[in-house]
Formats: structure tokens, sequence, C-alpha cells
DNA sequence: TTGAAAGCGCTAACAA
DNA sequence: TTGTTAGCGCTTTCAA
């Protein structure tokens, strides 16, 4: 015989969302028999178990785990927020990827959001991932200093940087040897006799463009070439644009014998350029970042490919290893990029 | 004077995290002023306003949405969650991005997985995400069936469908053209003058990929084509398998004059083959779905485009509609696709 | 093995 | 304009 109440509380609509006092209530047993079955608490006989799991179906009932959380000593929400230049461009949806996969392994949610290079963005989706509790932090770090995550840090807040460190803040970051690429690219270049180069890079606020940039600067002076001389474009921030300082590079008394463009957006422009005045097979060409198709075409592009899958995937694993517990003194990871041979990096310098 | 115990509550550490009950003292209002500060809420004088903004600014305070959601009426809990084919692939995150810009813009926070085309993801993805009460669901569904969904779906929880429509309930659905696109790339071939055509398709058993074929063969069969005799390859889910079919078809007796690929992946297998082969000028081919780099290629690449940004839009617009109370009857919208031309589709057939 | 009571942080309803 | 009380759905604590 049944006591409680509640079942009056239960809607006359069949599609009202049941709670864990009306699955109680109909299995005939306390909430707290129920808690245990949906959370696989031992001290619960099987038959007992089975009455409940009855119930649960029959209701289509669905713990709320939101509202447990509220309760719960760890008040773990098994979520967490994922912040990434952008969800749509492949180096960012690789590192998604990767992310998702190991976290949802553990049942664990990604809110996953895009900055676009805004460090106002940057703010506001963080404060809105905090009011949802997050259990842990991906970020790619765009505002000028990151100390402002110091406070959340503090309180136990896991956090690992990508791509970028932070700055302001001692925290977890997995990052590619950018400055190392960089150089490789440069020795790659100056193994085949070139000397006459130009660089174009994207916004040079950005700490990965300053890094390659000074890595393949440092390998042209060690060659004793004079980089002052280099013709050298920051600021590149779209297709058309690098599209148009390579034709003008291209067209120029002295064009380079060699280019070298620091990001993937930037490449695209070179190789229009490279296309449009029949050049790609005089003027050499090596860019920082893999893409789709990149062997394709004529000839193959020779680029040093970053490795989004991989750092997606040591970010996570360093998430959750703090997540559980982990107080190991924070480190920088570095992933190590990839000297990609295709045929455009091979190309000699013109006789 | 403060009169409350709750100070005493609070831990001696400095890097707790406050509650609203802490802000409250702090400030020496009631809790629900807080509240109604929080949540810009009227009737708070400004210097109270002031007082409480204050405090929330000395423990760093913020607000806990879940813990909110609990009690609010309208139970939102400011989130949905989005099933992908794959977040990392293009077609998939220019959709995520689209969906983002919308709820970002309302504050809602979006999760999003990816299926793999694996109808048990589906539906332990989508229980992770019922189990944190998402105010709504955008889906791609892979599993033969949705109609378990049905209780969800009255229980007045909104969703729409993207890519393909769902099976055994009713609901909004965006997808795009696949038969009209696929109809257009055989007229275009037609119109060329072919007569030997080929066929490659990913999974028979996903819907997108049978309209794309029936879409296909209905309009060679009006141009009197016995499509019977037409190579038909269904099943081709990766790359190498495409590059394989593709060289048996072009290394044939009598190889086709035009190749139609139904997919992405498909084309960029036979891609390689005609590359490999050679006959890239010599065997015409029109690819569904558009890829970065396709202009760059010799010849440039003629696809059937998707729209996916589109695609997204339209579903995150249509399930922030239902979410707001929208109860006009479901309703599949469609996005219309389109020809782009690049060269290798225009490719005649050789003399 | 089981369940009753308290309370997580917040909002709703209502009183002052 | 402000504050008090109850209680959202759950887990914890502790008693049976």
């Amino acid at each position: 015989m049944l006591t409680t109440v509640s079942n009056e509380m239960q809607p006359k609509n069949p599609n009202y969302r049941p709670t864990m006092r009306n699955v109680a209530d109909l299995a005939g047993v306390g909430i707290k028999t129920v808690s245990r079955v949906m959370n696989n608490e031992p001290n619960v006989s099987e038959a007992t178990r089975e009455r409940v799991l009855k119930a649960t179906r029959q209701l289509n009932y669905q713990l709320d785990m939101a509202a447990g959380s509220l309760k719960r000593t760890d008040r773990k929400t098994m979520s967490i927020g994922l912040l990434l230049p952008n969800v749509a461009n492949p180096f960012s949806s690789e590192i998604n990827r990767a992310i998702e996969d190991i976290f949802n392994a553990r049942g664990i949610a990604v809110f996953a959001a895009s900055l676009d290079d805004d460090a106002a963005r940057e703010a506001s989706l963080i404060t809105a991932f905090l009011g949802r509790r997050v259990d842990g932090l991906i970020l790619t770090p765009i505002a000028a200093n990151q100390a402002y995550l110091i406070p959340e840090h503090s309180r136990d807040l896991p956090m690992v940087f990508i791509d970028r460190e932070p700055r302001g803040i001692e925290a977890d970051a997995v990052v590619t040897d950018n400055a190392e690429g960089a150089r490789r690219a440069a020795a790659h270049l100056l193994a085949r006799g070139h000397t006459r180069f130009a660089y174009l890079g994207d916004r040079f606020d950005i700490q990965t463009a300053q890094q390659r940039q000074n890595g393949f600067f440092t390998e042209l002076e060690k060659a004793g070439i004079d980089t002052g001389l280099v013709p050298t474009f920051n600021g590149v921030i779209d297709e058309e644009s690098a599209r148009q300082i390579a034709l003008g590079l291209i067209n120029s008394a002295e064009p380079p014998t060699a280019i070298f463009s620091a990001q993937n957006i930037v490449t695209f422009g070179v190789l229009h350029a490279l296309k449009e005045t029949g050049k790609n097979h005089e003027i050499a060409l090596v860019g920082f970042d893999d893409f789709l198709m990149a062997d394709m075409l004529e000839p193959g592009v020779t680029v040093i490919a970053q490795h989004p899958g991989e750092i997606g995937r040591i970010a996570a694993e360093r998430l959750l290893a703090r997540i559980d517990g982990d107080e190991q003194p924070s480190k920088t990871y570095i992933v190590p990029s990839e000297l990609i041979v295709r045929g455009s990096g091979e190309i000699p310098p013109a006789a």
C-alpha cells in the first residue's frame, strides 16, 4: 500500500516529465532506492532493482544530471567548455573531434564555441561556460592576458590552453613547435639553393605568427641572408589580400624564388597568384599548415603540417587527469610539426 | 548589522565558490534581491543594485544557471544538443558554426557530438543530452527509425532534423534537394553529349544517397539511356575504394566518358584515379558536394554544391521558434543545391 | 538492504 | 522596493 501523496501531483497529461519520486511510487520503493539503481550503487537486491527498472521504462524516466550535481559532493556536471578559433575551420574541427572522442568515452559532454580572434568573445563565452558550471575548460587564448582566470583556476577549475600559451596565468598548454617548424621550412628551401625569399604571415599579435616568423628568419640569418631585405608581410588576414601581395611580389623587378606562407589561408591566396601567373612551377612555396587536396595540386604543395588531432588528444587527456585530481605542476606540451614534401618546396631557384 | 548565520558557512579558504546567500549577506540584502539583480528584474533601487553588484565583484560571484532552472517555471537550461555526422568534416562543421552563431546570440550554449553513421551512438548521445535537459535538439538521423523520440517530442522537447528526414516521427526537417541536384548533374553531362556514364555513391542505406542516385538515373532515362547498363557502385565508403573502383572503370574495355560521384570522399578517390592515369582532361567528372581547392585543381572540379551554412541557419531558426512556442505543423525545408561549373564537368566525350 | 529527512543554489509566490 | 518561505529533483546522511 502506497502512502505517499505524490500521485496526485502527476499531471493528468501522460506526457509530463516523471521524477524520481514518481518512479519510486510506481515501483513501491523509497526514492533513495531509485537513486541507487540509477547510479548503479550497490546494496540493492536484484528483485528491487528489476522493479525499479521496470518503472523507469514504463514512465520513460531519465535521471536529471543537473539536479543531481547540485547536491552531489563533487558537484561535477559532466560537461566541459571548449573554445576554438572557429569550429568551422579544419584546424579547429579536428581538435574538436579528438576532444569529443576522449570526453565522450567518459560520459562528459562538450560545449564548443568559436572565438573569431575576438577577445570580447573570449570573455563572454567563458562567462557562459562558468555559469553552467563546466568541470573544465580547454581554450585557445586570444585576449592579451588570461590573468582574469586565476580566481577560477584556484577554485579548482581545471584548464588546458591549446595552440597558444596563456599569459598571466600558470596552466597546462599544448602547442605546435611553431618556431622549429618554420625553421625547418627555411632550411628546406635553403638546401635547394634559394637566396631570394618572401615571407607572408597572418596577424602578428598572435603568438604563433611571431614564433613562425622568428623561426624562419633565424634560419635564414644563420645562412648569412640579410633578413632586413626579405619582403615581409604581416597582418595578411584573408585569402584575397594574400593573393594581391603575392601578385605584387611575382610581378616585381626582383621576384623572390621562394615564398613561405605562415598560415593556411595565406597559402591559398599565394597558390591562386602562382596559378594565375603561371609561375607555379618556377617559384618555390612552402606553407605552414596542411590542407585537403594539397597533394592534388600542380605541383603538390609542400607544407609544415600541424597535428591538430594530436593537440586535441593531449589536451583532453591532460584536462581529464586534472579533473581526476592530478596536481602536478603545470607544463607546456609541444606537438612536433612535420615537413611534408610534395613538390612546390623542391623547385630550385631559376637559373 | 547582519543577523544571518551564513557567514560561518563560508570556508576559510578564500577560493570557495560563493553562493547567492553569500552575496546577499555581504551586501546586506535578502537573497531575492540578489536574484533580482542577477536576472535584471525590475523593482530594485539603483543604490541597492550597486551594492549587490559590488558584492558580486568582490566575491567573484557567478549565477548558477542549472540551479536556477531547477525551480524556474519554464525549466529552460539554455542549452541545446546538436548531433552531426562528424564535427571534423567540412559539411558538419559549417552547419555547426551556423547553428552556434544563432544560439550564441540568444545566450544558448550548444552541445555538439559526432554520430559516425552509427545508430548506437545516436541513441546514447541523445540519452546524454536528454539527461542534461537540453531545451531542444538538432540532429542528423542515422538510425532506421526515430519513433523512439516521440515521447520526448510530445513532452514538448523541440527537435529539428537536418540533412535527412526522420522516419516514424513528424517533425521539422531541413534538407538539400538531393534528387534535383543529382538530376541537374546528369542534365549537365548529357548536354555535352555524353552517353557512357558511371555512378559512384556512398552507403545506399542512407536516404540522401538513394535520392541522389534516383535523381541522376531518372534524368538519364529521360534521355533514353538504359541505366541498367550504367556501371553503378554503392557502398563506396572511403577514398581508397573509390580510387580503386575508378581505376577499374578507367582501365576497362569501354571506359565511361563521364563519372558522377555522389559524395565528397568518393570524389576525392576518383580525382586521384584520374590524375594517376592522366585522364583528368579526358573523362568528365561531376561531384556532389563542394570542397576547398576544387577550383585550383587541373581541371577545376565541377560540383553540385550543398549549402551547409544555410541548412544550419534555417534549422537553428526553426528550433528557436519552436522553443519560443511556435506550434505550427511540422514541415520539411528544402535548401537548393547549386551547380558550380569549373571545367571537369564540361569535358566532352572523346571522339 | 532500505528509506526518511535535510538541503544543494536558486526562483516563485506571496507577504511586508 | 524588499524579504521570507517553500520547494525544483536530486544526493547525502543517518537511522531502521
